[in-house]
Parts: structure tokens; C-alpha cells; sequence
DNA sequence: CGTGCTTTTGATTATGATCAATAAGTGTGG
DNA sequence: CCACACTTATTGATCATAATCAAAAGCACG
């Protein structure tokens, strides 16, 4: 990811109402009253650049951030300058929810093609939140929610091995995807192998050997980054009869 | 923990107002007012028996809990039972907030001592939110923050080899033992050593030896369940200088 | 159509898991 | 209070998995 400046302006006209990711995103269950106040909120969408940051860790908090075409990866860096991936993010997805802990960034967010997002400026909605009770609820869902995708993420490297956690990793995509009225079955990694491996606690050798075995045992077909999976069934089978012992 | 029954109902009546861990607890900011009307939901604290269950996944979300004096693990179970332990939670630390979620817990949380919790009815809570903005905000924060717990914990989980991710968490213990006024040099251990290793995603044994290499380096001096910090700076170093590679 | 980057595959090594046996605590009932 | 049973902790020996090192093959983009 070379591209280093901040991201690029391209001012579009907001408008929640028409959006085709506004069941998925923190409009759910607003009424459309509702919904055209939250749309105040989105001065302008905002375009990034394939490899460009949207924000930085160490970056004050003014806005989450909901995206709306593309994907993202977002990531912090070690004392020694290592990246751990924590998340990747698919349209209708909250970007930004660990900085409001303490007004700053944690991560830093890396649109992996190029994207575009809205962004909620958070004083802002925590105001409009403080009105529409409904607005307040979805923003305590999509936080927990994320609680719950990280223990999850935990429960993975904690208790599966290197191909279970790429079968889990795949089969979670695919889900994400087809909420979204994307292939299940068809789908392309934006990302690079070292990030699904930074992500997933592995090397990235060990994710290319994971996509062999993967391979061999005809449960998905992967060639560079396309993605087909042959057995939604067997991959299944392989993340939930996990685990390094066998169950006694 | 054979103990399975339900948490026992010892009345106490509340009063946030005169509770030692307020500053740490949700009413960290609120005016004396605000804390009296947030007192108003606090029915009664409720005293959890060493091994009980607060609650357990699957169960309906009714409160969130300050622990207010103990202690607490919360864990997953995976498929075949195994147990995966999501956090350690002392006096002033929010329990349940993963269950906002999906209006239903998806860990238990097991006292790891006679402890006590003050419980936050949540359908309230949240109505009491519209009211109080400060109350949002250190809604808001404390989920947040737990966010960013997990990120750490991920960031451990991904970098670091076992004795670091030992340092890091008896770091991380002592530091949150000290915010609450506790010895940040000498403390007890109230876990098993394998509800840490799985907390770290390490086996019992690879805790032990990890406690034996702690303690032949210097660092700190471990003897069953009660710890004394020798060197606070070495084990810092240990966890920022840490990591699988060398820095380059 | 090279020149990076990214991906793949192979060979070897290191770390932590597993298996096993012993020791140290903890709690209970006599 | 002690003896016993049981849980928890420690340490050793061996093994398995994924990391590391290395080299070649694909790709993508200027």
C-alpha cells in the first residue's frame, strides 16, 4: 500500500433514502422521517483511492464511516513496525467504531480497490441519536456487534488450526456477501495473502499452502483471487468439526 | 466450576452515589443528579458464589453489570465444548455488552470469587440515555472500548510468542489493578492457569513454563496463584519488544 | 515487455502442543 | 485437626504444526 495521502474529496450528494446498502447500514428500521434527518448529517460522500488511507491510527475522530462501494482493511502496527489486520470491511459495514473509546483512531483504514463511503460526523449523530431512539439502538447494535465478530475472531485463533481458520475466514465472506446480493459461491479477494494471513494469525506461505489443501479436497476452487466454492457444505463441516482435539 | 445454579438474589440496596468504584464504572462524568436517576435503576446489587454463572450464553439480555467487588471470566464454549475464554473482568468493568448485539448473551460469565455486581437494566438504560447525553457518550466509550480491548487482544494473539503474551497479560492485570487502587506489584492470580492459556490461546502447561521463564529472567516472582512484579520496566520491554521477527 | 510485487512450492527448523508422571494445593468429612 | 480425594500446577520427553528460508513462477502495471 505505497499510496500515502490523505484521502481525495470527490463531493457527491448524499441521500440515504436511495442508497442500495440503507437496510444494512445504521439507517435500519429508521422511519423514512428518521432517515432524511440522518441524511443532514452526510455533508458529502467521499470517494478513496484503491491503497489510500480514509483515516490513520492516531487520527482525531470526527466521523464514522459507512461503506458504500468497494472494501477496506483496516489495521494497526506494532512497536516494530508489523501490521495486524483486524478487520475487513464490505458495503453496508460501520468503519471507525474504536475511535470513539478515546476520540483518536486505533486502526488505521486502507480502501483495498477503489471505494466510497459516507461519513456520519459523530458528534453530530450522538446528538441526532439523543432524538431518535431508534438511531441510538442501531448504533448500540453496531457496536456490539463488532464486540461479537472480535470474540469470534478470538474463539478462531485460540481454538482452530491454520486450515480451519482460512475455511472459517472464506466461508464468513461468503456470508457477508450474500447478505449483501452478492455471490455467495463467485467472489474475488481484494486482499493479498500476507493480509488475509496478518488477519488470520498465520504467514502467508501457511495461507497458500491452506488454499492447496483447500484445493485438493475440492471444497473451493481459487485461482489468484477469484474465488468458487464447490462445497458450502464441506467447508461448513470443516470449521465446525474444528478444533485441535478430537471431541471425546 | 461444578457450581450451575442460577446467581443467588442478596438483596442490597443500591447507591451508586457512595459505591467506591463509581469513577470507573458508567457514571464516570455524570452529575450528581444524573447518577442519582441512574441509581433509580439499580434494583438491588446482586452477590454472585465463586463458580456461579451471572448469566450464560444464550440467555435474554436483561442488564449489563459493573462488577463491583470480585471477579469474573467470560468465555464461549465452540462446537465440541471446548472452552474459549473471552476476558477477565474486575471491579469497575462493564459484563454483558456483547449481548446488545442480539438481545441475547453470547458468552457466560463465571465469578472467579465471591463477588458482586451491580446490575443496569437495559431497556432503561438505554431510555434513560436519551435523557442524559453524558450517559450516551459513556455508553458509547465503554463499548468502544471493549473494541479496542479485543483489538490489543488480537494483536497479541497474531505477534506475539507465549512469554510475551504472559508478560502482556500480567502487564495489562497489573495495570488495571493499580487504575482501581489495588498493588500494582503484588496481586493474586484468581484464574486457572488454563483459563489463562486459553485466554491467550496457549495450552496450561505453556503458561507454566512461561511463568518459570518469568521468573528465572527476573521479571517477576510467581508462586501458585500470587504474583510479585520485580521488574516492571524488563517486562515492558519484553512486550514492546516483542514480536516473532526481529525488527529489522 | 520488463520490473516490481505477489503467489506458489519445497526444505528445514522452532515453537508450542501433546502425553505423562509427579507435586502441590484445596476442601470435606470423620 | 487430620486424612483423603480431587483439583490444579509443574516439569520432562516427544511430536506436530506452522514459521522461516529460499527459489521460481505468475501477474499487473507503467
Amino acid at each position: 500500500m505505497p499510496e500515502t495521502r490523505p484521502y481525495q474529496h470527490h463531493y457527491l450528494k448524499a441521500a440515504c433514502a436511495n442508497c442500495s446498502v440503507l437496510e444494512l447500514c445504521l439507517p435500519i428500521g429508521l422511519t423514512s422521517h428518521e432517515v432524511e434527518r440522518l441524511d443532514t448529517l452526510i455533508i458529502q460522500r467521499v470517494k478513496v483511492k484503491k491503497g489510500a488511507a480514509l483515516y490513520r491510527a492516531g487520527d482525531p475522530l470526527r466521523s464514522l464511516y459507512a461503506v458504500r462501494i468497494g472494501s477496506f482493511k483496516t489495521s494497526m502496527l506494532s512497536v516494530d513496525g508489523r501490521e495486524q489486520v483486524t478487520g475487513f470491511q464490505i458495503p453496508g459495514e460501520m468503519l471507525g467504531l474504536d475511535a470513539i473509546s478515546d476520540d483518536r483512531h486505533t486502526c488505521s483504514a486502507f480502501a483495498l480497490e477503489d471505494s466510497e463511503v459516507c461519513p456520519f460526523n459523530f458528534a453530530q449523530l450522538e446528538k441526532l441519536a439523543l432524538e431518535l431512539p431508534s438511531l441510538q439502538h442501531n448504533m448500540n447494535k453496531i457496536l456490539s456487534r463488532e464486540i461479537v465478530r472480535e470474540h469470534n475472531l478470538l474463539m478462531m485463533m485460540g481454538n482452530m488450526n491454520s486450515d480451519e481458520r482460512l475455511a472459517a475466514f472464506l466461508l464468513n465472506l461468503s456470508q457477508r456477501l450474500s447478505i449483501r446480493g452478492y455471490s455467495s459461491r463467485n467472489f474475488v479477494l481484494k486482499m493479498r495473502r500476507e493480509e488475509i494471513g496478518s488477519y488470520l494469525g498465520l504467514r502467508l506461505e501457511t495461507i497458500c499452502r491452506g488454499i492447496a489443501h483447500l484445493r485438493d479436497s475440492e471444497l473451493v476452487e481459487i485461482s489468484g483471487r477469484n474465488v468458487k466454492v464447490l462445497n458450502l457444505d464441506g467447508l461448513k463441516q470443516l470449521v465446525a468439526g474444528c478444533h485441535r482435539e478430537p471431541p471425546l
